[in-house]
DNA sequence: CTATTTCTTAACTATTTCTTAACAACTTTC
DNA sequence: GAAAGTTGTTAAGAAATAGTTAAGAAATAG
């Protein structure tokens, strides 16, 4: 799930890109001045910036100079060529013009976030269920769950076919680690964990028990 | 001196392109189709292609498509948005209109070489933890930490793949000096030690551990 | 060769995860 | 609708893994 640093001042047009991105499932951090979006940058690990040059405080430029190795976009009501090329040289890697199109400046944003370093994450998924399968961490409405080896072994395994079935002795398998020893007890708990981590951030149904069989993901 | 593949077929606009680029001193290939361009794609080493979208023979997107790992900036006539996203989801690295600004044209060119597959100084950064490779120190919030070689390889290996869960059995095999004399306990120590030398200049925790596997940046 | 730094080993503690077991709740069968 | 079979929940203790510390071995620098 790549998390994108939306540094604008204007609250409306700041709620319009969030919206955007948020519905493209993308997971959205908020500034609303350069030292704020600074102070967030020092904490998270941010895949990509859009910003507004016209900051309270702070030049868009000033702002670009500071940040190293994280991917820019310019939102801008600036229509120049000199206005570009300035911002561009300075370090941006685009520039998009206000008004914008919604499909442009989500295009232009996954051209960004598909270079080599970003373009690697294995990710399972289903509705709006994430499962990252570099970093084992559920996602569920962009909200993280930390999951065990053993539960991520089981969610997994549903993941991979959830229009299918999963036996119990095909999931009694895949977690006995190397000797045998699990029964179906253990994973009764397992699947009961699971589900519990789930409903602490979302009250949708994701895994359904087949009477006699197994589990599958639901409908 | 970087090379560039101009393909259009246009001799006019081609022209002025060279020359724009020339004047930059930017060495410039030509191509008049998407075929030619293929052909010279085999024998030259090309750091950007500039593309029009009406070839003779092939469309733009079928060529965008065959090229590997080469940054292409479409020039196009079409401003419509969806040509735009058509073309940069298929894989093109930006799009310019015509009539097209030579300053402009330059700055989203230059912005394409400074890309990371094409500049030798990677400095690694998480938040805001830098890596410096030539010293092997770390620097958080501006101040150093000064790392020994194992140290240095097991963070190195981490910031090299943020967001992703670095196996015990791939840091092991890391550090493992040429022989294998090195075990799990051994990589337990290097970390409470890097763990440790953060933890005097700084209060955020930067290693996660994940339990079973190995370790990761923490998000 | 000596002094210093770095690495490994080992013993121990702390923490997380897994299994067990008891029981509650629900389905099916007769 | 009672009995048998299956699933779901909870809590506690067992097992596995992670983290810390200190001391001596190994490597490196002076």
């Amino acid at each position: 799930m790549k998390k994108i640093l939306v540094v604008e001042d204007n609250i409306d047009i700041h709620n319009l890109i969030r919206e955007i991105l948020e519905k493209a499932q993308y997971q959205v951090l908020n500034a609303y001045s350069g030292t704020e979006a600074l102070m967030i940058l020092e904490k998270e690990n941010i895949d990509l910036i859009l910003l507004d040059l016209m900051l309270p405080g702070m030049t868009g430029e000033e702002f670009i100079e500071k940040v190293k190795n994280i991917p820019i976009i310019v939102v801008s009501a600036k229509t120049t060529s000199e206005d570009k090329v300035s911002v561009l040289l300075s370090g941006a890697s685009d520039y998009i013009t206000k008004p914008f199109d919604s499909s442009e400046l989500l295009a232009r944003v996954k051209v960004q976030l598909r270079t080599i370093r970003n373009s690697n994450t294995i990710e399972l998924k289903y509705k709006d269920m994430f499962l990252n399968q570099n970093n084992r961490c559920l996602f569920i409405n962009n909200q993280k769950i930390t999951l065990t080896k053993t539960e991520y072994a089981i969610l997994k395994q549903l993941l991979l076919n959830p229009n299918q079935v999963t036996t119990k002795s095909k999931l009694l398998e895949l977690i006995s680690n190397d000797t045998l020893d699990c029964d179906e007890n253990s994973l009764k708990v397992h699947i009961s964990n699971i589900r519990k981590k789930i409903k602490s951030i979302s009250s949708n149904e994701y895994i359904e028990s087949v009477w006699g069989i197994g589990f599958k993901m639901c409908d």
